[in-house]
DNA sequence: ATTAGAAATGTAAGCCCTTACATTTTTTAC
DNA sequence: GTAAAAAATGTAAGGGCTTACATTTCTAAT
């Protein structure tokens, strides 16, 4: 049972391979007769046709890939959600590639690899904050991409206005009269975390308030890139032992909000808090926050992709969500009680 | 560039087509000089082996192959983390299948195609619960398979005690004289949702404590099959709107349990609650649960499904977890209060 | 009964690799 | 310089499928 090819099918149907292909296939010109027959050996049998001479044999794999450097994080998780539900309307088998994101610089080459080896025939990749110039080579090899949570030019993307989002946090703490405001961040080298920093810098300069570096701060357990509530817990206890501590903080990911919001239960303080993301979680916990329409990402960059494989020639497209202030309890002046 | 073969590099490279491959597996017996040249060729065409041609080639396809229903939960996500991170000690790459699982009874054609297609040298499911008897039929394709999350005779399995993690929640309450305990669970017709439910009964019964099936909610909201805030959230406002609400809640997730706790909120009661899984986030709301090793149980049968790759003879190891009861804020008797 | 045309089936090449085996080239030992 | 052994490379089959094209079988019109 176990391995059962089409030769198998063919021999004991006393048909020939062609014609066993094109029952398994669905083909049509085929009489009735024929088809039961071959239909029935074939369950007999256990037989499939076999993915990879499949793949081989046709240009075609039937196969979109998600390409991530870590999976396990919430934004990933909703992201997926949405490519699965967007998913199911076509014919494609959802595939998700895992590449190891070691700190260094081999990421790329890992990217590359999965292109070259033509595992599928479009390719969703999310946050893999690849360089200009590593996305421009990935070009050359003429397959649809499309970016989510990142652009660039030369391919489809769907992202979310990060300068925007930062902006609009920090506006709320400065209008209300707030200058000294922390930001937890994971990886303050990585491109996005950069940018966040600087985008935070930047509201700080126009509302002609210093930068104090003090309030800048990340944990230091790193496991997932820092994307841990662990992480933001560590980072809140620091801005807490500070001699001077500040007046409110703003978080790059909400799931560190929840470690920071543990840390100033502990320590007794309440200091009004904002996060990044809306994971679904946060409504519950009442954590105020950015809101990035994950799923719909996902499920646009979905539908663009697909429409990619249709029509290799237009030009790029790209979609920039507008992030969304939410308020919720945790930026409330007065300390919240239960009834 | 996209899509060279080994015909072009050979041709461009003035060497045979067998002496290209040689030289991209990596192979010994060629000279320097030959390895270098074709090397070269090679980059400049952007040449790397086409997945499907080698693993047609090969029997090997060096893919483990993650075989779940639904991808977006953080059960998956924690069980994925440990999965993830063994992998990467083996030259294996990870591939996730997301079967649909739309209610009916279409998962297993599903899983079998997959199977029948042979994507994979070796294959985790996770939460599948499929019937034994489809198991049974599955074994017949010969090919290693570890089960997480449940189990069956005839193949590794990695899991936990069910059944005495319900009655450590349930004991815990009993044990300090509340009985009316109330049980919110996730598609209450589900093989493990019955389970669950089951054990709940009895840990009553043997108490001598009647069953009130009132007291038996989930949500309406069945996104995500229920495991979902929201319908942990709708679940407990059923609850709190009984003419008699219960003493005590046991959740079986904890994803259900913090919307549960966001309605206590609202309604200003405080009734104490146990959640299952201890997702990372537990710890930092202070949800008292039943801890399952998710990521231990990913690294382990990640492990045992290397080992069986190995060894196809040996016979089925079962490794069953006991959950542990973690006590936290949420099942303080007193109302707790910020300091 | 013939035969043109349609329908069904078969043949064989090709998709891109790997690898056993054959052949050629280089090295070593005398 | 020669022969034998070792190293490097090449040839060709095969992995399991699809599909263009060729062939056979059936249908229907005469």
């Amino acid at each position: 049972m176990a391995g059962s090819t089409i030769y198998d099918i063919a021999k004991k149907a006393g048909v020939s391979i062609a014609t066993v292909s094109r029952v398994v296939n669905n083909n049509e010109g085929i009489a009735d007769k024929t088809r039961e027959k071959v239909l029935k050996v074939a369950d007999e049998l256990g037989y499939y046709p076999q993915a990879y001479a499949q793949g081989l044999a046709r240009k075609k794999k039937n196969i979109i890939m998600v390409v991530v450097p870590v999976l396990s994080n919430y934004f990933f998780m909703e992201v997926l959600a949405g490519i699965q539900d967007e998913i199911s309307n076509y014919n494609y088998d959802l595939n998700i590639f895992n590449v190891q994101s070691n700190g260094k610089d081999n990421m790329f080459p890992q990217v590359e690899n999965i292109i070259k080896r033509q595992w599928a025939d479009g390719y969703l990749f999310i946050s893999t904050h690849l360089r200009d110039t590593e996305l421009e080579q990935l070009q050359n090899y003429d397959m649809p991409i499309t970016l989510i949570d990142e652009s660039y030019p030369g391919m489809d993307s769907v992202s979310v206005d990060n300068d925007e989002g930062i902006e609009k946090a920090m506006h709320y703490f400065l209008d209300n009269g707030i200058t000294r405001i922390a930001i937890i961040s994971a990886m303050k080298t990585s491109k996005p975390g950069r940018q966040r920093i600087e985008g935070y810098k930047k509201a700080l300069n126009e509302a002609g308030v210093d930068v104090e570096e003090d309030l800048i701060v990340t944990g230091d357990s790193m496991y997932r890139d820092g994307f841990s509530e662990q992480n933001g817990y560590e980072a809140m206890i620091k801005l807490l032992e500070l001699p001077n501590p500040p007046e409110a903080c703003f978080c790059t990911s909400d799931i560190q909000a929840v470690g920071a919001m543990k840390a100033m239960e502990e320590k007794g303080v309440q200091i009004p808090i904002i996060g990044y993301d809306d994971i679904t979680i946060s409504n519950f916990i009442g954590l105020s926050t950015i809101r990035q329409p994950m799923y719909d990402m996902g499920a646009l960059a979905t539908k663009k992709l697909m429409k990619r494989m249709k029509n290799r020639e237009a030009k790029p497209e790209h979609k920039v969500f507008a992030p969304e202030l939410i308020l919720r309890s945790s930026t409330e002046t007065d300390v919240k009680e239960e009834a």
